[in-house]
DNA sequence: GCCAACGTTGGC
DNA sequence: GCCAACGTTGGC
């Protein structure tokens, strides 16, 4: 079981739309990762592993809660559909360039905890979210990382 | 809204 | 395969 790190803008879709789905029982596609490597590394999720969902671009950009794997990736159905904003005209279905999860809700925070805290946390420091230049949407997060930051 | 950093595209 | 131009991300 591995743990993640996800990151997607409120605006577009918040832990409170993500807690919605979940309270319908449903899991939600994680669409529209356009980035080569964020892909690769969801293609090596496996169900059961686990993530902190990261709220990116706004006021208080924070972790601010948890979600699970539950299905391994399979095309991105948005690279087809030119009427979305994730339309790729280079990919085929014979022969898809994106593949996304599905994700379930788990958890949502009371407290979320801030970029600012995990930039003030001297253990954090190896943290991909907190390397200079570093934009990835999808990244790993190690055992350790991931207990210290339950542990704030 | 600004801008640094990074990724992608496409001409050569 | 290089690299300039352009687009995007995302913190501030």
């Amino acid at each position: 079981m591995a743990y993640w790190l996800m990151k997607s803008e409120p605006s577009s879709f918040s832990i409170d739309d993500m807690a919605k789905k979940g309270a319908a029982g449903e899991a939600e596609g994680w669409d529209g990762v356009r980035n080569y490597q964020a892909r690769n590394f969801m293609k090596t999720m496996q169900v059961g592993d686990k993530a902190f969902f990261y709220h990116s671009a706004c006021a208080e950009p924070a972790i601010v809660g948890v979600i699970e794997i539950v299905k391994e990736a399979y095309p991105d159905p948005t690279q087809f559909d030119p009427e979305s904003k994730y339309y790729d005209p280079k990919a085929t279905t014979d022969k898809p360039r994106w593949q996304h999860v599905d994700v379930a809700f788990v958890e949502k925070w009371e407290k979320p905890i801030t970029l600012k805290q995990v930039k003030a946390n001297e253990k954090l420091a190896t943290m991909k979210l907190v390397q200079k230049g570093s934009r990835l949407s999808v990244m790993p997060v190690t055992q350790r990382e991931w207990q210290e930051i339950l542990s704030m």
